[in-house]
DNA sequence: CTGCTTCACCTTTTT
DNA sequence: GGTGAAGCAG
């Protein structure tokens, strides 16, 4: 390709931004607006005028977006090693820890801890301290450890700004976290980017170094950064030949990881002189679809004003679906995806657990779906347990790793022995690797038992650093017995953990082909230790199921965000929080702009939450969407006084069956009914025939119930 | 010490 | 509803 073809693809704001030679850019990206290809033709313009590709540096949020970027920015560099990083924050800082961790102070073979490490260190911590879990939940003392390194404040620091006594305790448990962690030469995922400012702050002639090697920096996601993160930024760009930040404040959704919106809105004041380019032309959705995700939006206060063009036709309405119930919603949702590509439709949801029952609707009508996110492939015990033995191979004294699986499979090593290992390892400070080579006070049984394990470590550290990561994995499953522990089990979760370690061993060898020259075992180590969900599942010829953050970035023809009701969106966590509850409306209207071509809103009047039914009422932002771009229907039977009587009715008979012949009995599906005690409700299901019928009845007060028919006292009603 | 059962708990979003 | 801790029998 050609420089002016090159240019040509692109519009002249886009086309500004890609040829911005000094200093620094802010690049207002709207959703749609082609943010990725600015990016991947920024790059690739950098490598072709000449830049030294080893001094270009694009930073994303995830592991997805970076390799995305990398694959098209490659292609339109015409190079097939470009040499310029692309990653994420944490795997930039993960290298650069690596390369100085002298200077940072930290160990040669550092391993990293994820948030369930994160978790059982705090309870131990807590533990130790006498904090019971019934007063400060170790989730939320974890949660607000992280967001004090988020924002660089040190333990000591965290402690003197403590007041009152909940808050005392929790900066108790932060000092004891930190020593911990330090103890087992690990570093959690806030410390990567941390433990880079510190040292990029406090060592000026490793920050002149590293300045000197990047001279082009571009970060994606920008309205999505932390303070540590913008910090970074700020140590690393300042004195870069260009700094180019790509984002849009309506975008933002991480704010409890400590996200800071300001960081985008003040980026002017930040870098004073700094070039603004706003891309404003939508290539992605309807006009109709955009002017309701924009009419939504435009309600949040802390934004830049700006106005979204449309591309693309008028489009179709978006639709509003109401219904009586959950059940029919999510029939209602995936006889519409039934009539599809799959490959096409996303349907969207809030929080995690509102997948299944669509997942469970997709399986009964055998549509293929893929779940983003969902149960986290290198989160399972399994997965973590096998890493933990490569971890040991590579540094035996990993705390976290050694207690893992010292004792899986059980190997005779329980609970005493290992407190009493516990209490020497606290006393003297020396790793628990140290201390069980020589175990004081410990039973012959337990202490030959640890001696064997130890000359299984010590097998494994013998090869980690000659052999490859998939032969070290396979030989360590047979040395271990960790191979054997799940092996000729006809349980389904057995055999679930059987082809996830294969996927394991696959995923390693797959590393293997896509790096050759660097495919050491510590190098495998840093990609799954920085690996996440998304890496695994492709879609393609299947339905997405997602929650609304993980589809941010993506986009299909046809969406459907389900479950629009106060409790879910805004979430029960978030509606008091002006801030919060501002989040939660950009994270429907991330929802909303995935969408191309249709967009369906659906939500429920009643619905099974933690088993129980429970009345709810639509989200406040179904009223802020502006009713111009809406086309409502209501299914089923309106129940609640929040009925609205312009909307057009559907009785709920037709979302029930589509195929049901015409049917006069007085007890059938979708018919009226009263019952003595219960009062009026509305016929589900029906099971068996004649005098064996049983009727599932929905009350209007009481929820679902079953009857056998000829007993029940049911009549019409 | 192990493996099973039961019970109480909590439920937002993720690098 | 699912998970993790605690309790109990072998």
């Amino acid at each position: 390709m050609s420089d002016s073809d090159f240019l040509t693809r692109l519009n002249p704001e886009q086309r500004e931004a890609v040829l911005h030679e000094k200093g620094p850019l802010l690049v207002l990206a709207g959703a749609g607006s082609g943010k990725t290809r600015v990016i991947t033709h920024r790059l690739a313009r950098l490598v072709r005028s000449g830049a030294d590709p080893r001094g270009i540096a694009a930073v994303t949020f995830t592991n997805k977006a970076a390799g995305e970027m990398r694959e098209r920015a490659q292609a339109l560099a015409g190079t097939a090693a470009p040499g310029f990083f692309v990653g994420t924050f944490h795997s930039w800082c993960l290298r650069f820890l690596r390369r100085r961790y002298r200077e940072a102070n930290l160990p040669p073979r550092f391993s990293i801890a994820d948030s369930s490490d994160q978790l059982g260190l705090v309870k131990e911590a807590m533990e130790e301290l006498g904090i019971s879990a019934d007063m400060l939940p170790p989730n939320s003392v974890r949660s607000r450890i992280s967001q004090a390194k988020n924002a660089l404040v040190s333990a000591e620091r965290f402690a003197a700004q403590q007041t009152d006594f909940a808050g005392e305790r929790i900066a108790q448990v932060y000092a004891l976290y930190e020593k911990k962690l330090a103890a087992s030469g690990a570093l959690d995922f806030d410390d990567l980017i941390g433990r880079s400012v510190r040292l990029l702050s406090s060592s000026a002639p490793v920050a002149a170094e590293e300045r000197r090697r990047l001279r082009h920096l571009l970060i994606d996601e920008y309205q999505d950064t932390n303070s540590s993160q913008d910090a970074l930024v700020k140590l690393l760009g300042a004195e870069s030949e260009s700094l180019c930040a790509v984002g849009d404040e309506d975008q933002s959704i991480y704010r409890w990881r400590g996200a800071e919106i300001e960081h985008i809105l003040r980026f002017e004041e930040d870098f004073p002189g700094a070039r603004v380019i706003a891309l404003e032309a939508n290539y992605r959705s309807t006009a109709r679809i955009l002017a309701a995700a924009s009419g939504l939006v435009s309600h949040n206060r802390r934004r830049r004003e700006k106005r979204l063009r449309a591309d693309r036709g008028d489009g179709a309405s978006v639709r509003l679906w109401r219904f009586e119930e959950d059940r029919t919603e999510i029939e209602a949702v995936a006889r519409e995806v039934a009539g599809r590509p799959p490959g096409e439709v996303a349907i969207l949801y809030r929080t995690n657990a509102q997948s299944r029952p669509f997942e469970e609707e997709m399986v009964r009508r055998r549509i293929p779906y893929v779940v983003v996110g969902g149960m986290k492939f290198y989160e399972r015990a399994e997965v973590k347990d096998v890493l933990a033995y490569l971890r040991l191979a590579a540094r035996p004294e990993d705390d976290l790793a050694f207690r893992r699986v010292v004792n899986v499979p059980a190997r005779g090593i329980g609970a005493a022995t290992l407190d009493k290992l516990a209490a020497v390892v606290r006393e003297t400070g020396k790793s628990w690797w140290e201390v069980s080579a020589d175990p004081q006070g410990v039973p012959d049984r337990a202490r030959t038992a640890l001696a064997r394990f130890r000359e299984v470590i010590q097998d494994l550290r013998g090869k980690a650093d000659t052999w490859t990561p998939s032969a070290l994995l396979e030989h360590l499953l047979a040395v271990t017995g960790y191979g054997a522990l799940y092996e000729g089990s006809e349980d389904r979760e057995d055999v679930a953990r059987r082809e996830n370690i294969q996927e394991l061993l696959s995923s390693a060898r797959e590393f293997e082909r896509r790096n050759a020259e660097g495919a050491t075992v510590a190098e495998y180590l840093d990609t799954v230790s920085l690996a996440t969900n998304e890496d695994i599942a492709e879609s393609g010829g299947a339905v997405t199921l997602s929650t609304l953050h993980a589809a941010k970035g993506l986009e299909f023809p046809q969406v459907f965000v389900v479950g629009l009701e106060e409790g879910f969106l805004p979430h029960g966590q978030s509606a008091e929080d002006e801030e919060e509850l501002e989040e939660e409306r950009r994270l429907l209207y991330v929802g909303m702009t995935r969408a191309k071509d249709s967009l369906t809103l659906t939500l429920a009047d009643r619905r099974l939450v933690y088993g129980r039914v429970e009345p709810r009422r639509p989200s406040r932002f179904v009223e802020e969407i502006p009713a111009q771009a809406l086309e409502e229907r209501f299914f089923g039977r309106p129940s609640s006084a929040a009925f609205s009587p312009k909307r057009t009715f559907f009785p709920a008979a037709n979302v029930e069956d589509e195929s049901q012949e015409a049917d006069d009995r007085p007890l059938r599906r979708g018919r009226r009914v009263r019952h003595p005690r219960y009062g009026f409700g509305v016929i589900l299901g029906e099971e068996g025939s004649g005098e064996e019928t049983r009727l599932t009845v929905y009350f209007d007060r009481a929820g679902k119930k079953k009857f056998v028919a000829r007993y029940a006292d049911l009549t019409p009603a």
